[in-house]
DNA sequence: CATTAAGCGGAGCGAGCACTCCGCTACTCT
DNA sequence: AGAGTAGCGGAGTGCTCGCTCCGCTTAATG
């Protein structure tokens, strides 16, 4: 799967703590943004901390390894939505999918801009997750069930809208808040009308 | 205007290092985020760090004196936008003062989840940041230019959501990205069909 | 103008963090 | 199985940051 036996082959131990430091590492960031203490991830991973800094140099190249793992999951989410039929419920699964596996990550909300939108190194899972995208919205588009002045960008921006409301709101409170504003978003995409919304807003401002 | 005079006055050279420290706070906080040293704070205001905690016993003091007077813009805001004849012009303009007001806000950005909405001392705050929200979305939904399923809360929620493009991409570049995405996010608050998009989507994610 | 205490600034302190050093362990290879 | 090295853990290091101490300054008052 992952391996590449001929050139810097890690022993077997070795490569075991790689994938449990980025397992710990993805849910400490989670759920305690990226300042969490690299010592808290070396724990929580079952190993010491020098193991994680022999690892990842850098605290930077972890929260990399994690958002490059984090980055190819939005293309497959992608490319799973495409099998319905159904071109605008395709479109709208995906960012279903989207938001509900991304919005109670706090580490990933905070890194959204500087590392994922702009820092070269993340170009290619850019576009891999952007083109994904792009079919999910063009076959929603030639179908009529969205605006078509919409670009692939505009999706995964308005995905991340739709979070905002999960991380900005108690954690345990309302874990499905963002659907509402997922369906008025979703609306908003519509070439025409709008449709019916959920009963039940939320009490807090 | 703010002064008492019989309880606690301060002196006059302290209160108006108070007002600066204040001001220089919500200038770092929101270009740098709640991160950002109260050392830069202190410098910037042109006082001593000692002076700062003098006048605010501890960082998180400070933090909750810039959101108030954050906080207060928002009611202030929607009062204003009521001046507006056209209910549904009066809601669309709330909402894009709003954005416009806090989208380069990275400290408001990062206090919204866990004080703004949480914390019991902002209370009296959101109350009547709600109430003058509530008044405008009222209006608009007797006008019949708003869906009846959304609420106060819902507003605050979706001009939120419209600034999170702001807050992810790099500052400096489509400084009125937001409007795009408010647009979308105001069609679909309507009871009926999608308006216009402005053409020119962006680049990146 | 003299008195007085409120106010001031910057050096210093302690906690917490990312990161390193080094003597020990155990996987790999033959 | 035994040699040899990649890998290991946790004590240590230096740096940053919130916060304090204390001798000097200056606004307020009669």
């Amino acid at each position: 799967m992952r391996s590449q036996s001929p050139p810097s082959a890690l022993r077997a131990d070795a490569a075991r703590n790689r994938e449990r430091i980025i397992a710990a590492a993805a849910a400490v960031f989670a759920e305690r943004g990226l300042d969490a203490a690299t010592a808290e991830i070396a724990h929580r991973a079952g190993v010491g901390e020098a193991t994680l800094f022999r690892r990842f140099p850098t605290k930077d190249d972890l929260i990399d390894a994690v958002i490059e793992t984090r980055m190819e999951e939005v293309a497959v989410l992608a490319d799973a939505a495409a099998d319905h039929p159904d071109p605008a419920v395709a479109l709208e699964r995906f960012m279903a999918d989207l938001v509900k596996q991304f919005s109670r990550d706090k580490g990933f909300f905070e890194a959204a801009g500087e590392r994922c939108m702009n820092d070269p190194r993340f170009q290619p899972l850019r576009e891999r997750a952007l083109e994904a995208a792009g079919r999910l919205l063009r076959r929603a588009q030639e179908a009529g069930a969205v605006r078509t002045d919409l670009s692939p960008s505009d999706v995964t921006f308005l995905a991340g809208s739709a979070m905002y409301a999960m991380e900005v709101s108690k954690p345990g409170l309302r874990e499905d808040l963002w659907k509402r504003y997922l369906r008025v978003i979703l609306d908003g995409m519509k070439p025409e009308g709008a449709s019916k919304l959920r009963p039940g807003a939320p009490k807090v401002l």
